[in-house]
DNA sequence: AGCACGCCGACT
DNA sequence: GTCGGCGTGCTC
C-alpha cells in the first residue's frame, strides 16, 4: 500500500499522510496540490513525497485526498526539495514553507474547489481588460521593407519583443497608423491581451550595445562562466565598489546561462527602487523577463508564475521572494547588495534570501553570485574558508569616475550653521551652497523620518509615549501635527498641553528628515529640495521622485535608508550624512558593520558621473572604527577587526546562534514562559552549546504586548536544532506568542 | 491556524 | 433557563 506525505497549512512541523485513491494514482506526484479533508474542513496541501508501506499512523485514521488540482505539479522536484530543506533549516512549518512558492491566486483556487470541485479553476485565466498588442512576425517573402517610422517601430519590435500599441504611441506621433500598414504588409500580428498595469513594462526601452569590459570585469565573468558551463556547484562572491560595473558582470552572466539553455534570478533587496537595474535587463535580454514586485495584480503574478514554470521565460527579477521563482532549469542566481537587512524576512517563515539563493544554488548545481561593495561579514568569512570565491572589481568602471573625498565633521568641536540647526553645521552648509551654485545636487542622508523624533514636557520631564509600545511617539507636522508611533499604527494630535501635568510647555527635541526638508527650504530659498522616506514615498512613488532626481527637477534630496540603495545619480557631487552615530549604539552585535556598510554605501552615491564627488560625515565619534574607516573606504581594515571582535565574543559568523522571543499581554506570563522556555532549551542543549538570557528584548513592549527572549548559540548547527527542537515541542499555552528566529539580522 | 468542545457569567 | 466569553485540545 502507498500513501502520500501531505504539508497542509497548519502551524505544525510534520506533514499529514494521507491514503490515495486508485483513480488519483497516476496524477498525484511529488509537488502536486491536492485537496483535502482537514479536521471539519476541506484545505490545500501539497504533497510532499508518495511513500510505500505502512504509513507512521494508525490505519483508523487515515484520510483519503479528495482530488489533484493540477495536472502537472505546481512545484519541481527540485523547488520541492529546496524548500523542504528550508523549512528543516528553519524549523518553520512546512504548510507555511509552500505558501512561499505558490502565487497568490494559486492559493485562493481553495475556495472555488471548495465550492464546484475542481470546476471554474480556468476560469481565472481570462479576467482583466484587454489591450492591443503589436507582435512581430515573419514577413511573407518578397514584401518590400518598410521604411520611417515603421521601420523604426519594427525595430524595435523585433529586438524588444511585442509591445502595447498605445505605448509605442508615445515615441512615434503616427504609430498607431504605422502599425496598421505593417498588420497590413505582414510583418506584425495585432494581438488583445490583458492589460498590463506593470510599471516596469510601461515604457518600451532601446536595446543596448554591450560596453567593452574592463580587464577585472572579464576575468570575473569567465571565472563565472567556466563554472555556469561545467554545471558544478559554484559559488562567488563579487567584490567591488559602487560604480565597478558588477551590474554589467551580472547581465553578461545571465545572457550566458539563458543562451545555454538555463534559467537565472536575480534577487536586489527593493524592487521598487531599481527600476534602472531592471531597464538594463530588459535594454540588453529582452522582455522575456519576469519581473516579480508587489505593485503585480494576483493575475500578472499568476501569469509570470506559469510562464516561469513552463520554461517560456527564463530570467526571474524581485525582492528576496523571487528565490521561490519556478525558474527551471536553474543555473545561476545573482544576489545584489548581498549585505542588504532586506534580504532577511522578518514575519512568519523567517528566511533570509541570501543564504537562502547559496542552498538553492547549491542543490541545484547552479552558480551563486553575491555581490556587494561592502560585503557582510558572513560573506568574508565563506571566502577564508574558501567555499566562496571572490571576484574582485578594484576600480570604478568609468575613468573618470574616482572615489569621493571623505570628510568627517566633528559635531563636538564644530557648531550649527548659520540656521541654528546642529545637523547643519557650517561645514555642510557652506557645502550645499558650493553645490547649488555649481548647479550640481546634493543628498543628505538622516535615519529618522518625521520632523521630531521626541515630544517632551520642558515643565514636568514627561515625553509623549506610545500607549502600546515602549517609544517615544514621533511627531509628523505635515497636514495636522501628529503624534505617530513608528512601531505599531497608533497615531493622535499633537496636544495642547501636557497630558500628566498641563503645562503648555511642550518641547519638540531633535531633528527627522520632515524638518530638515523645511529647514533647508528657508536657508536655500531658491534651491528646489525635496525628501524620499516612507511618510512621502510608499512604493512607486519612488521610483517617480528619484526620476525627478534624475532629471534634476531637484537640487537636494533628503531621505533615509532609501537614499542610500544603488541608485545611479549621475549629477549627485555632493552626500551629507548627518548624524552617523544613531545607528552605532543599537544593543545589536551587527551594528558597527550596518553603520559601516551604510556609509560606504551613502558615500557612493556621489560623484558617480564626470564630476568628483564630496562627502561629509558628521559624527560625535569620528574616531570609531565604522566611521574612520569608512571615510577612507577601508573595507579590508574594517573588516580584518570585526572578524576580529567577532571572534573573540563568539557572535556569527564564528557562531551560529538563533533567537527564541516570547511575547504576552501580561508581562508576568510573558517572563514566566520565557523562562520555561530557555530552561528547556538549557537542559537540552549538547556541551559545547548555551543558552543566553532570557530577558526582557530591547524594545520591551511592542503592539501591546511585553516581549522577552533568550539566544541559543553554539559553534556548530546541530546543537542549536536540537535545542530548539526542544523548545518548539513543548510550546506555551495560547495567551503567548512565541518565534523561533534562526540565524536573526536584528537583534531587537 | 481553524474549529470543536466545555465550562462559567449576564441576558432575552 | 440560554447566549457567549475564551481556555484547551486536535487535526492524517
Amino acid at each position: 500500500m502507498s500513501f502520500a506525505k501531505v504539508a497542509v497549512p497548519v502551524p505544525l512541523g510534520q506533514a499529514f499522510s494521507y491514503s490515495i485513491p486508485d483513480e488519483l494514482s497516476a496524477e498525484l506526484v511529488p509537488g502536486s496540490r491536492v485537496l483535502v479533508e482537514l479536521g471539519r474542513r476541506r484545505v490545500l496541501g501539497v504533497v510532499l513525497a508518495v511513500v510505500e508501506g505502512e504509513p507512521d499512523v494508525e490505519a483508523a485514521k487515515l484520510k483519503s485526498v479528495l482530488a489533484v488540482v493540477d495536472r502537472e505539479p505546481v512545484l519541481s522536484e527540485e523547488l520541492l526539495s529546496f524548500l523542504i530543506e528550508l523549512g528543516r533549516y528553519y524549523l518553520a512549518p512546512l504548510g507555511e514553507v509552500m505558501r512561499l512558492a505558490l502565487p497568490q491566486v494559486e492559493r485562493s483556487a481553495k475556495h472555488r474547489l471548495e465550492q464546484q470541485g475542481l470546476a471554474g479553476v480556468e476560469a481565472l485565466e481570462s479576467v482583466g481588460r484587454l489591450v492591443r498588442f503589436a507582435v512581430p512576425v515573419e514577413p511573407p517573402p518578397g514584401g518590400a521593407p518598410p521604411r520611417g517610422q515603421a521601420q523604426e517601430i519594427l525595430d524595435q519590435l523585433r529586438s524588444a519583443g511585442a509591445c502595447e500599441v498605445s505605448s509605442l504611441a508615445k515615441r512615434w506621433s503616427s504609430a498607431r497608423g504605422s502599425v496598421k500598414r505593417l498588420e497590413a504588409l505582414g510583418f506584425v500580428r495585432l494581438e488583445s491581451r490583458s492589460q498590463s498595469i506593470d510599471p516596469f513594462f510601461a515604457e518600451p526601452v532601446e536595446k543596448d550595445v554591450a560596453p567593452e569590459l574592463t580587464d577585472a570585469q572579464r576575468a570575473a565573468l569567465d571565472a563565472i562562466l567556466a563554472a555556469v558551463d561545467g554545471r558544478q556547484p559554484a559559488a562567488f562572491l563579487l567584490d567591488g565598489v559602487t560604480g565597478s560595473g558588477k551590474t554589467e558582470v551580472y547581465l553578461r552572466a545571465v545572457e550566458h546561462a539563458v543562451r545555454s539553455g538555463s534559467g537565472a534570478i536575480i534577487l536586489v533587496p527593493e524592487i521598487a527602487l531599481t527600476p534602472q537595474l531592471v531597464a538594463r535587463f530588459r535594454a540588453r535580454l529582452g522582455d522575456a523577463i519576469a519581473v516579480l514586485h508587489s505593485g503585480l495584480t494576483d493575475l500578472e503574478r499568476h501569469a509570470m508564475w506559469r510562464s516561469l514554470r513552463d520554461g517560456q521565460v527564463q530570467i526571474a527579477i524581485g525582492a528576496r521572494s523571487a528565490l521561490f521563482a519556478p525558474v527551471a532549469r536553474l543555473g545561476l542566481i545573482c544576489v545584489d547588495e548581498e549585505h542588504d537587512g532586506s534580504f532577511k524576512q522578518e514575519e512568519g517563515v523567517r528566511y533570509n534570501a541570501r543564504d537562502m539563493a547559496l542552498l538553492r544554488a547549491h542543490r541545484a548545481s547552479a552558480v551563486c553570485v553575491l555581490g556587494s561593495a561592502t560585503p557582510s561579514l558572513g560573506s568574508e568569512a565563506l571566502v577564508r574558508e574558501r567555499r566562496l570565491g571572490r571576484l574582485v572589481l578594484p576600480g570604478r568602471a568609468r575613468q573618470s569616475a574616482e572615489l569621493p573625498k571623505v570628510e568627517l565633521v566633528d559635531l563636538r568641536r564644530i557648531g550649527p550653521g548659520p540656521g541654528g540647526h546642529k545637523l547643519i553645521s557650517l561645514p555642510l552648509y557652506r557645502a550645499i551652497e558650493a553645490t547649488l551654485a555649481a548647479g550640481q545636487q546634493t543628498i543628505l542622508f538622516l535615519n529618522r523620518r518625521g520632523f521630531a523624533p521626541t515630544v517632551l514636557c520642558e515643565a514636568c520631564g514627561a515625553t509623549m509615549q506610545c500607549p502600546n509600545c515602549a517609544v517615544a511617539l514621533t511627531l509628523h507636522r505635515r497636514g495636522r501635527p501628529t503624534l505617530r508611533c513608528h512601531y505599531c499604527d497608533y497615531a493622535c494630535a499633537l496636544p495642547e498641553v501636557c497630558p500628566s501635568c498641563s503645562a503648555q510647555k511642550l518641547s519638540e527635541e531633535g531633528a527627522g528628515t520632515e524638518r530638515i526638508e523645511g529647514t533647508l527650504a528657508e536657508l536655500f530659498p531658491t534651491a528646489r529640495v525635496a525628501r524620499l522616506d516612507r511618510d512621502v514615498a510608499g512604493g512607486h512613488k519612488s521610483a517617480r521622485i528619484l526620476d525627478r532626481m534624475r532629471s534634476h527637477e531637484i537640487d537636494v534630496l533628503v531621505g533615509t535608508q532609501m537614499v542610500t540603495k544603488g541608485h545611479d545619480l549621475p549629477q549627485v557631487t555632493l552626500v551629507g550624512v548627518l548624524n552617523a552615530d544613531a545607528a552605532l549604539s543599537l544593543p545589536d552585535f551587527r551594528a558597527a558593520e550596518r553603520v559601516f556598510q551604510l556609509l560606504v554605501q551613502v558615500a557612493g552615491r556621489a560623484g558617480r558621473g564626470d564630476s568628483p564627488g564630496q562627502v561629509l560625515i558628521q559624527t560625535y565619534q569620528p574616531e570609531h572604527a565604522a566611521i574612520a574607516l569608512a571615510a577612507n573606504h577601508d573595507v579590508r581594515s574594517f573588516v580584518d577587526r570585526e572578524l576580529a571582535a567577532r571572534r573573540e565574543l563568539n557572535y556569527p559568523p564564528f557562531a551560529r546562534i538563533a533567537l527564541v522571543r516570547v511575547e504576552a499581554v501580561d508581562e508576568r506570563i510573558a517572563e514566566a514562559a520565557a523562562e520555561r522556555l530557555a530552561d528547556i532549551a538549557r537542559r537540552a542543549v549538547p556541551k559545547g552549546a548555551e543558552v543566553v538570557g532570557p530577558a526582557a528584548a530591547p524594545l520591551a513592549r511592542l503592539r501591546g504586548r511585553f516581549r522577552y527572549r533568550f539566544m541559543v548559540r553554539s559553534k556548530e548547527r546541530g546543537p542549536l536544532r536540537t535545542a530548539l527542537l526542544a523548545v518548539l515541542r513543548s510550546p506555551p499555552d495560547r495567551r503567548v506568542r512565541l518565534t523561533v528566529d534562526v540565524d536573526p539580522m536584528s537583534m531587537l
